[in-house]
DNA sequence: CAGCAATCTGGACTTTGTCTAATTTCCGGA
DNA sequence: TCCGGAAATTAGACAAAGTCCAGATTGCTG
C-alpha cells in the first residue's frame, strides 16, 4: 500500500468511516492532526485551525477532540499534568517523552514485549496499556 | 526485616535522610503519605493534613510535595489529566488504573518484563518507565 | 536579644478544560 | 422554495488544579 496522503478532501471520508458527520470545523481539526501526524494538545489544535482567521471556537475544538476520542479516530496521551495530547496514530504503540523539552515521540510496539503482568481484577477488562519512557538529557 | 511502622517521630529521620529539613508541616505531609502507603493527590494530602484544624496552606502543600519529588522521597504518577498522584513507594513498580472509579493500585515490577525497547536518542538517559494498565468494568 | 536565612502564608493569578443558553447551519418534507 | 426541527457551533461564564509573590513567622546563631 502506498503511503497515505492526507488532504482536506479525504478527511470527510475518514470521518464518515468513523461515524462522524463531517462538518467544516471537524474536517479542519482532523486535517490538523492527520496531515501532521503529530501529537497535538487542544491548544495547539486551536492555534493551527485558526491561523488564517478565527473560525473555530474553543468549545468546538474541545468537543470535537472528545468526539474523535469516543469514535476511536484519535487516541489520548497523558504525559504531563494538565496537558493532554491527541494522537492520530491509533495503532498500538508506546511513547518516549523528553521531560526537559516536552518532546513526545512514538515507539513502535512491534518489537516491544511486555510479559508477566498479573491477572486483572474480576470483571475488569483492559482498555489500554500505556508505556511511557521518560528520558532527560544526560547530566 | 520487620515490616516498617511509620510514626510522626520517625518521619524526621526519614526526611533528614533525604536531605530535607524536617519542619512541622513537612512531617505532617510525609506522615500523611507514608502512614497510609497510598497514592494521594495534593488535594487529598491537604485534606488529611488539615482534618483537625487548618494548619498547612495550599502553597506549602504544593511546595512540599515538589520538594519531596526532587529529593526522591516520593514519586509522581500521572494517570488522569489535571490530577497528579504522589506515591510514597519509590521502588520500581507499575500501576493499574480503574478508569471508572479512579482507583489506582500498584503492580509489583518483580515479575513484569519489558523487552525490545529501542535504544534511546543520543545523550539521553531514562528517568523512569511508566507502565499503566488502564482497565474498566466489563460491559 | 538582634540579625538573618529558611519557611510558611493568603490570596491573586494562570492554565486547562467544562458548561450553558443563544445562535447558526443543515436537511427533509410540504 | 419555504418551513420546522435537529445537529452543530459559539461566546463567555465558570471550575479545578496548580503557580507565584510579597509579607509574616520561625528558628538559629552570635
Ligand atoms: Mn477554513
Ligand atoms: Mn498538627
Ligand atoms: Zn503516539
Ligand atoms: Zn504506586
Amino acid at each position: 500500500m502506498s503511503p497515505m496522503h492526507y488532504t482536506r478532501d479525504n478527511m470527510a471520508g475518514l470521518l464518515r468511516g468513523h461515524d462522524i458527520n463531517p462538518t467544516h470545523q471537524r474536517i479542519e481539526i482532523a486535517y490538523a492532526l492527520f496531515s501532521r501526524q503529530e501529537h497535538l494538545s487542544a491548544d495547539q489544535v486551536m492555534a493551527v485551525v485558526n491561523t488564517r482567521h478565527s473560525e473555530t471556537s474553543k468549545a468546538t475544538v474541545y468537543n470535537t477532540l472528545r468526539l474523535f476520542l469516543e469514535k476511536g479516530l484519535v487516541r489520548e496521551v497523558i504525559v504531563d499534568p494538565c496537558k493532554v495530547f491527541f494522537d492520530p496514530n491509533t495503532s498500538p504503540h508506546h511513547h518516549l517523552y523528553e521531560v526537559d523539552s516536552g518532546k513526545l515521540s512514538d515507539i513502535d510496539a512491534e518489537h516491544v514485549q511486555i510479559s508477566g503482568l498479573p491477572p486483572l481484577p474480576a470483571g475488569m477488562v483492559t482498555e489500554v496499556i500505556d508505556l511511557i519512557v521518560r528520558v532527560r538529557r544526560k547530566d
